[in-house]
DNA sequence: CTGAGTCTCAAACGTATGTTTCAAACAGAC
DNA sequence: GTCTGTTTGAAACATACGTTTGAGACTCAG
């Protein structure tokens, strides 16, 4: 039993190019030759491209659904009793997202773009792994979520909810990207955590806007009702 | 020349088709096959799946480029010389989104659906094409955005740009899953034109969020600089 | 009617994919 | 050293893909 290190390169080998280019448009022989191993030991230990894809999420999802409920139990520790409040609930989530042990330098990146990936290229067999494995800490978060914004209606916070985290899959999975972009275009360079540090406010505040703000403004041709 | 309804029994099928499963996931032959026609006429027509991607952004981003350019020459001339303010900006996005006539009853979810993957699943070809062809009125949109937000500083403003597009294309990308949801757990109907009704304030919320808020709370791991 | 141009069709081509096979190499236990 | 179970290796397999081919049907001007 040599405990060897192939599954390890072979799952480093696809992380990266999963988040490069999606799962489609990555290949087995992609991973195999970037990961300098053979062909069959894809299949020999995961047993299927999909499996292999399983596997990558759960290296890193796992630590960090432990680390989101530490970290929402010492939240909750704090606040003794009394509900947390929306920002102490989303950077309690962002801490947890930022502090996970990286791999690599862009151990972030490519963990953001991996959840992204998930959301937006999910083929089924994804969506229900990640629904059966990790529907505790989501429902916890949702639970803090609710008890912190009691003045939503449950419609409100549905869609709020879901504004939030298209906000945030959709930045952070291009994060590199964006980060180059903004380099080119007015010369600042960016962290991932700075993103997180200015993404926060923006979505606590949006959570919180006023109702009165649904209606259009006068000549609208738009009604909600 | 019989003017034949290949061409459309194509573009119809696989605008259906790229919206539900995206474009690497989607193959010619379920395209010809959803439309009937022979798999060769593709090639025939379109030259190559790309263009034929490519054709299909064309035949609903060209009329909504137009459609958006004459929303936004209304807005201006209704502001006499002021700037419109940010909720007129993203209302006139909202209303030239909405209005726009739709082939099906589906017609706004595919639409939007396609400007979701359009963003994350760009490989390459369509991203240049969409830049090449319709970076015009886009750039008006980020140049009004600028005016109504005269207090942002640029970078302030490019990421929150970011977050707004990412709340909105997610969404509006899976809105028909997501109103499914919401039916199922609350017993409550949504059309598209609702979802834009509440996206808009929250959006325009987070866009005016104070930048005070960009402090972390207490005891936070998570600087900023 | 004829013939050039437009379009459709079934079939095949070349390539790439995920998966399987089976022999060889390796490890540690006895 | 030998044996047993585990891991690797090169090759092949079956399938699916995008694309091309060439023959046949159609339209319509001359």
């Amino acid at each position: 039993m040599a405990q060897s290190d192939t599954v390890d390169r072979i799952l480093d080998a696809a992380e990266e190019l999963f988040a490069e280019r999606g799962f489609s448009e990555t290949s087995l022989r992609m991973i195999t030759s970037k990961a300098k191993v053979n062909l069959a030991a894809v299949n020999y230990h995961f047993g299927s491209k999909n499996a292999l894809i399983h596997a990558v999420f759960a290296r890193f999802l796992t630590p960090f659904s432990s680390t989101l409920e530490t970290a929402f139990d010492e939240l909750e520790e704090r606040c003794a009793g009394k509900p947390p409040t929306l920002n102490q609930t989303l950077w309690a989530l962002t801490e947890s997202a930022v502090r996970m042990p990286q791999r690599t330098e862009k151990g972030i990146s490519i963990f953001m773009r991996l959840l992204g990936l998930a959301y937006t290229q999910s083929q089924g067999h994804l969506r229900k792994f990640l629904e059966d494995e990790y529907s505790e800490p989501f429902s916890r978060f949702m639970r803090l979520l609710k008890e912190a914004t009691p003045q939503l209606s449950a419609v409100d916070r549905y869609w709020r909810i879901q504004f939030m985290l298209g906000a945030t899959a959709f930045t952070m999975s291009s994060s590199d990207a964006l980060i180059d972009i903004l380099q080119n275009k007015i010369g600042v360079d960016t962290t991932v955590q700075e993103i997180a540090a200015r993404l926060v406010p923006f979505l606590a505040a949006g959570m919180q806007a006023e109702d009165a703000m649904l209606v259009p403004p006068a000549g609208s041709k738009v009604s909600i009702a």
